[in-house]
DNA sequence: AAATAAATTGAACATTCATTCAATTTATAT
DNA sequence: ATATAAATTGAATGAATGTTCAATTTATTT
């Protein structure tokens, strides 16, 4: 009796508007109001579906970091062979997602987690599934001595240290090619480390 | 004739402020308004000497990367010795400058980049600053044959790289000991980039 | 003491904000 | 058809926002 619930299918299209606007005109310029004006809908249907900015907020947190580890799309799975691994690599240090994912927001929420402790919890966590899942791999081809690689979790937390601190810095770059230069060369690095030659 | 100018100072006032504020409660939620409050001045005041929010915060991005520099301190001056290079490493991989220097808003101003130019021109311009520095390190050693590192600009840049994707996944860390250790392991490695023991 | 110019205040502005609550519409089950 | 419960609206709230402008206070020079 009485109406089907629209909450879950509601709530997803709010934060999809959300990132969208976000996106567009930063997260501290996006209200409430904004993303209702844009769907269409009341203010107060926001609030009906999350109680608070707040609420809506960390919706979108997780929202951004599911996609996060969605781009990477380490897969936590038996079988991975050399190719997959390399693969992987070529997958992490090529920048395809860009499109899909904007690095904008990913670091403003990045720099909230410093001061709230549950978003830092969040970005941890994902951080840690990453470099978990790639030193899986490198595991799983070590077994099959495709190659031999000394101590995989340390390789896969330094590949992600030189991933990461590639990133930040070619974030500010605005040469294309100089952007595409460099992170060929940290790419290569990841390689070595591995023993693979490209 | 008329009263003396105290532009500068009460501008510096109002800006060091504003870092205190916005270190606490965060950029998004330090007004004009507040700042004011806590300094016992009108809010009009703020506004008379930032004509509006956005050159006030334009001059807090100004002084927290003016820190920034301050903070590494690689002096770009002429006989450096090895010794002054390993200091320099050490002082980067070293964590002492946290309490002078609040990484939020680092992060915070970072991710307004993404989205203003001017203040992507700005990090980028420090960023780039920071290396050359650290290269013309490495390139003095390399003439007085204390090391032999052979490319020292993209050894310079590799380490930055490792320096602030270090740091990247630190933040997020809130063991004290692990923090200390995978920073200390990531320092070894810039030393061995040197040829360098520790 | 008078003139001058900058510092500072205080009141007012329109806008926007997140949130509330009651009223109404709409879809589904009986 | 009627009952029911969720979806959605709409109006209103008070607080906070950045910014304006005229008025006043204060320090300095002549």
């Amino acid at each position: 009796m009485g109406r089907k619930s629209l909450k879950e299918t509601r709530q997803l299209e709010i934060i999809k508007m959300f990132y969208k606007v976000a996106k567009k005109e930063g997260y501290e310029n996006t209200s409430i109001a904004k993303i209702a004006k844009v769907m269409d809908i009341n203010p107060s249907l926001i609030i009906h579906y999350f109680e608070t900015k707040e609420d809506l907020t960390y919706a979108l947190i997780d929202y951004i970091l599911d996609r996060y580890l969605l781009i990477y799309s380490i897969k936590s799975k038996d079988g991975i062979t050399k190719e997959d691994l390399k693969q992987t690599i070529e997958l992490l240090f090529s920048k395809k997602w860009n499109t899909l994912f904007d690095d904008g927001l990913f670091y403003t929420f990045y720099a909230l987690a410093f001061r709230e402790k549950k978003i830092k919890a969040k970005y941890k966590t994902i951080l840690d599934s990453l470099r978990l899942a790639l030193a899986d791999m490198i595991s799983q081809c070590n077994a099959r001595q495709e190659i031999k690689v000394p101590a995989p979790k340390t390789t896969a937390d330094f590949i992600f240290v030189i991933l990461d601190g590639a990133y930040f810095y070619l974030s500010m770059e605005t040469d294309k090619n100089a952007y595409a230069l460099r992170l060929e060369s940290y790419k290569q690095k990841a390689f070595e480390l591995l023993g693979i030659t490209a």
